[in-house]
DNA sequence: ATCGCAACGTAC
DNA sequence: GACGTACGTTGCGATC
């Protein structure tokens, strides 16, 4: 027999509506011809070349007239509604795409397109083909088996047996029971009038068969008994409908549709009538690679071959390393495989887990060896991840000189975010990554990798690995050329290193107090709750701002203070002002904290406490904030409250083990300190320099009065002004800010620039420059792009200055705090201290210390933050210590 | 059912 | 028109 090749068959109407309805009626060629249908078809065709050319393929319509079905049955697909004259006149186009992929179409008169593809599929399995029916109609469930799979393009979901069984609940072998059962609605099949999919598939499970289920009738019960001894004619009726034929006549044999793929330009130029412009340069590069050869991707079975494949894996060039997780990160999981990038186009993959041959733990520790052995060198993208996931299997991973994902950071940290592998393929490389849906679906029918077809996963892991191998020397040029390769490999690598660290240790938490605090939050919500309706009058959803805003402005008749884009505002600053008509006002308040609380913190960390340790271990995101800072992700630990005493009772439940204590240490000011030192403001610096209270001396500028009459309330204006300069802020937002006109808000910022005109001069020296190179810098170097400045809308254009005047700013505290975490990690290792860093909050750095170590690391840290950098201002540190985050604060 | 967006609130 | 950087919740309409 001949070796096993691929047959794709194509449900043409089936697609060709999905796609219609799928994508937008905009889509359309400049004199007006609708593509929408067509560019799904061209999509799709591109998807399924993503891997290899099918050695067969066939896309099959309806031809016209009836068929036996409809001899059979007058009403068969009889409500169904005539095609749009939008698609139909599309349809020629889709032909032509078919066409020139080298796809025959096929109408067969008097036979049905299911049962064209049902025959084929059944010719084709029987040669030994593996087949792949593009539909998502689930009447094809039933020709799905071990060669025969169903895939829903514009899902990007392949069915097989399980997968069929998950998403209808039977498997393939019952479907055409099933829908007899159940009926069709689309092609009017009545199925058993009163059983639904529920009770087909209890039935089915019990008897195996529709026939089984009529046979017998008499067994069943209640309504399903009445229903199928009314409708058993019905019911045999429409398990002939839905059974697909697979022994009609056909014109033509299978390898009448062997594929022979027309020349590229062929493609290229109906491309280009029908402008896809994107598809063109997509099928030109894919024309190109097929010239340089096919991709040698392939899969180590035993560990034999891994030691082969090991001897001089990455003494040379450097290898990229992609980890395949059970599931997707960050939730915690194991490594099932990883793949290899060794150079452009080859790849191999080593499973350790998972179906079909893997390696196991044993085969895990033996590429460990190398994995740990810091001479031989890897390409990673997000190698803290990969890092992180091998810490728990007990390897060390070492050697890795490059990450793909930290380097497309320094090269345009906006442009994409948060530069995710396939996001940077698609940049670097102008290339599409199959989705990581298609192995493993989504939603209901979601798998883990481990669970994925072998061979699929493989040549998908082999894929990625190619792509970071490939993407490197683009993205190292890339860095190079913008001056960030110090940068890169200085401070963000190592950097990472640190931070995979603390999301190994993570911070203990106390669950039983979090949990009791839950607890009490949510029975003073259920009172809130009752409160609010007793004064509204009546039980509405508090938590729906639309139910919320007509009880409010229409039940109530309160005045309406301000709107939002699509109705009233409901927003706190609206609530107090309805405090004073009122009294429901405060109570929503009060209800949406305490939701608030629940909802955000205490349900969220309780769920994200890892069982193991007791502790919660938190991604740290590098490549996410514009700026530079980082970001804590799973949960957000940055974002735990403070400001209230509900808040800070959170807090208190982030906590030390006995014997340890947590230490806190914050910087002082750190944004204003860099503004005076990036504007070098006489004022502002001497200010700092003397140890002055920088909001007082503000407020005694723009009041005119002695630093010592200075009011409380004066100075919270000064306070209020100082910020505003460090976000950009206008008038009118300031105004609504201190809640005064917005002409005294006017008088706030010409006083604040005229007390430290050098701000002013360094703001406007930015901005010249923004607006002549297009970016800004951080004391590092760090360059944002800002593309916002050169926008056509004047209200961009604002936004992109106030990001040019923040960011040096904030985007020089973070280098400064980066700066400071590598030299106390740096430290706390050289001195054999057992503190260990937990948690970066911009400008906090939290500590769990070892009681005898508390001394020694709280003037460690102290001193590290405050000589991070050389400033012309001092740094200050204030550091806390406490049995608990809040106590340290 | 699933997805994406709006509104809201929290931090620095 | 409006305050920079973020994450994550709920509700809701649209999608298929």
């Amino acid at each position: 027999m001949a070796t096993s090749e691929r047959v794709v068959l194509v449900d043409g109407s089936n697609l060709v509506y999905r796609a219609f309805f799928a994508l937008p009626g905009s889509l359309q060629t400049s004199n007006g011809l609708k593509t929408n249908a067509i560019f799904g078809f061209a999509t799709m065709f591109r998807k399924l070349f993503a891997g290899k050319m099918p050695a067969y393929g066939a896309i099959v319509f309806d031809a016209p007239g009836p068929t036996f079905r409809d001899d059979k049955y007058p009403e068969y697909k009889a409500t169904r509604e005539a095609m749009p004259g939008d698609l139909k006149a599309q349809l020629p186009h889709v032909q032509e795409v078919c066409e020139r992929h080298g796809f025959q179409v096929l109408r067969v008169p008097r036979v049905e397109a299911d049962d064209v593809i049902g025959t084929l599929s059944r010719v084709a399995q029987d040669a030994g083909h593996e087949v792949v029916i593009v539909s998502s109609d689930k009447d094809f469930g039933q020709l799905v088996n071990e060669r025969v799979k169903m895939l829903d393009t514009l899902r990007d979901v392949t069915f097989d047996a399980e997968l069929v069984k998950k998403k209808w609940g039977v498997p393939p072998g019952q479907i055409r029971d099933y829908l007899a059962l159940i009926g069709d609605k689309i092609d009017n099949v009545p199925g058993v009038p009163g059983i639904g999919q529920k009770t087909a598939v209890e039935l089915l499970e019990q008897y195996g068969s529709a026939e089984a289920v009529f046979a017998h009738k008499d067994e069943l019960t209640g309504r399903a008994k009445k229903a199928v001894t009314e409708n058993e004619a019905l019911g045999r009726l429409s398990l002939e409908l839905v059974t697909i034929d697979q022994h009609v006549a056909l014109p033509v044999t299978l390898e009448d549709l062997r594929i022979v793929p027309p020349p590229q330009e062929d493609l290229n130029r109906l491309y280009i009538g029908l402008e896809f412009y994107s598809l063109i340069s997509e099928a030109a590069r894919d024309a190109l690679s097929e010239t340089e050869g096919k991709s040698d991707y392939r899969r180590i079975a035993r560990v034999e071959e891994l030691s082969e494949l090991m001897a001089d894996l990455g003494k040379d060039a450097p290898v990229a390393v992609v980890p395949v997780f059970t599931e997707e990160p960050p939730a915690i999981t194991e490594i099932v495989g990883l793949g290899l990038g060794i150079a452009p186009g080859k790849a191999v993959y080593v499973p350790f887990e998972g179906k079909g041959e893997v390696l196991g733990g044993r085969g895990l520790a033996t590429f460990g060896r190398w994995l740990g052995d810091a001479t031989r060198k890897k390409v990673c993208h997000d190698g803290k991840e990969l890092w992180r996931a091998l810490r728990r299997q007990d390897v060390d991973l070492q050697g890795v000189v490059f990450d793909t994902r930290l380097g497309s950071f320094l090269v345009d940290a906006t442009k994409i975010i948060p530069h995710r592998l396939d996001q940077c393929a698609k940049e670097y490389l102008h290339r599409t990554v199959r989705p990581a849906k298609s192995l493993i679906g989504a939603g209901q029918s979601l798998i883990t990798f481990a669970e994925a077809d072998p061979a699929e996963l493989s040549d998908w892991a082999c894929h990625l690995a190619d792509a970071v191998i490939e993407m490197q020397p683009i993205i190292a040029e890339r860095v190079a050329a913008e001056g960030q390769t110090e940068q890169l490999l200085g401070h963000d690598l190592p950097l990472s290193w640190v931070l995979g660290q603390m999301e190994v240790d993570g911070i203990l938490v106390d669950e039983a107090s979090l949990e009791s605090l839950g607890v009490e939050f949510r029975a003073r919500l259920a009172e809130l709750e009752q409160r609010v309706w007793e004064l509204a009058g009546k039980e509405f959803n508090i938590n729906s701002t639309k139910q919320l805003a007509e009880v409010l402005f229409e039940d109530l008749g309160l005045p309406v203070v301000k709107k939002t884009k699509t109705g009233y505002s409901t927003d706190q600053e609206v609530l107090d002002k309805l405090a004073e008509e009122h009294e429901i006002a405060q109570v929503i308040v009060d209800f949406r904290t305490m939701a608030k609380l629940i909802n955000t913190y205490t349900d969220v960390l309780t769920k994200s406490v890892y069982p193991r340790t007791g502790r919660i271990h938190a991604t740290f995101q590098q490549t996410t904030g514009a700026t530079g800072r980082l970001i804590s992700t799973d949960p957000d630990l940055q974002r735990t409250p403070v400001a209230t005493p509900e808040g800070k009772r959170i807090r208190e439940a982030f906590i030390a083990p006995p014997g340890r204590r947590l230490i806190s240490a914050d910087w002082s000011q750190i944004e204003l300190r860099l503004l005076a030192h990036v504007s070098g403001d006489a004022g502002l610096v001497e200010a700092f320099a003397k140890g002055h209270d920088v909001h007082r001396r503000t407020a005694s500028k723009l009041f005119g009065v002695g630093l010592e009459e200075v009011t409380p309330q004066q100075r919270q204006v000064g306070k209020t002004v100082n910020f505003a300069t460090i976000y950009g802020q206008g008038a009118t937002a300031l105004a609504q800010l201190l809640k005064v006109p917005r002409a005294d808000a006017k008088r706030y910022i010409d006083g604040y620039f005229e007390a430290y005109d050098g701000v002013r001069r360094w703001l406007d020296a930015t901005m010249e420059a923004a607006l002549s190179t297009g970016y800004v810098t951080t004391m590092l170097g760090r360059r944002r792009y800002i593309p916002e400045l050169s926008s056509a809308s004047p209200m961009e254009r604002q936004a992109g200055m106030r990001i040019a005047a923040n960011t040096p700013i904030q985007g020089s505290a973070a280098d400064l705090c980066k700066l400071a975490m590598l030299d106390i990690a740096g430290r706390l290792r050289e001195q054999k201290l057992e503190t260990k860093m937990l948690l970066q909050i911009h400008d906090e750095l939290v500590f769990e210390a070892p009681e005898s170590e508390v001394e020694t690391v709280s003037a460690l840290v102290k001193d590290a933050m405050e000589h991070a950098a050389t400033l012309s201002v001092p740094l200050v540190v204030e550091i806390g210590v406490g049995g608990s985050w809040a106590d340290a604060k």
